[in-house]
DNA sequence: CCAAACCTTTTTAGGCTTAAAGCTTCAGGT
DNA sequence: ACCTGAAGCTTTAAGCCTAAAAAGGTTTGG
């Protein structure tokens, strides 16, 4: 099969393999870049960065449920990573007022403290490890990838 | 701090940053929906999947250790995995002559019908995830990308 | 009032991941 | 023959991930 030179299935379905396996390799790579540093030099995984990056931004706090679909992540999954912040001292609980079931995750001022100097290094690697880019290439790819979040379906 | 005008870190540092975050989603939208199918409809993982695939380039098999640099995951990694592909038997460790240290892994028939039938379904889907993309916008981004996997120092 | 339905969270079971430790085997030097 | 270091693989510990079940708390309809 295959040898029936009219059959070509998709035109450039081998051209989008392609650019998926580079996509898979790139951020594979900076993303085990960032989980080394993370590492290395703070002490911390990608996804506590991920969980504090939220509360940073919600300094009221957000409730478990609230925090677990934000980062589209599984109810039970943040419950660790909340516990093992709060051990460090990074995070708290707090109780829901009128509704004793709900917590909500926060902040410590120790963590607030810690994120923002994550953040910081953050910003600096990542411009570093896609500085081969200049920004005009860092646009159009912005752009032709904005087509595959936006699934615009309305012609 | 910030708030003097002529700071200006880095030139295009939030592009960067933006596209970095671009990146991210769609890998890993991308990724998350290949997921879904392989459990959904083959009742299988992604790392069970790209065992298979580096075992399927090699017909003759792969030593552990060849395998696990292969996929760039730990030693220790690939045994768990090798582990429930052979109870579901779809690959098979044998020895290697002259080596008693070593073993190959090998897919066996059942796991190359398997995994033929996989890699079909795979490009289907891929093509389909990709669709939103024309050929041209897809090697544009590739030659792009392409930059931050080769990193070219030689000027 | 109270039981069923619903909501919020944690727990459980299973798989993936790494780093580090342990076991066996190999290869080379004495 | 013996020792020693390195290689190959597995095991273990800790964390991350999901789906599903379990445990409490709340709400609502009779």
């Amino acid at each position: 099969m295959s040898l029936d030179p009219t059959h070509q299935p998709e035109p450039g379905s081998k051209t989008r393999l392609r650019l998926w396996l580079r996509l898979l390799k790139v951020s594979g790579q900076v993303e085990a870049e960032l989980r080394r540093r993370l590492r290395a030099e703070h002490d911390t995984t990608l996804p506590r960065f991920d969980v504090m990056a939220a509360l940073a931004r919600h300094p009221q706090g957000l409730k478990m449920s609230e925090l677990s679909s934000y980062l589209r992540v599984s109810n039970g999954n943040v419950t660790g990573i909340v516990d093992r912040l709060t051990e460090d001292g990074l995070a708290l609980r707090v109780a829901v007022k009128g509704d004793r079931r709900a917590q909500m995750a926060r902040l410590t001022p120790k963590g607030q403290q810690a994120f923002a100097d994550l953040a910081k290094h953050h910003e600096t690697w990542i411009d570093n490890l896609l500085g081969a880019l200049s920004p005009a290439e860092a646009d159009t790819v912005l752009a032709v990838l904005g087509k595959l979040s936006e699934p615009e379906g309305k012609t």
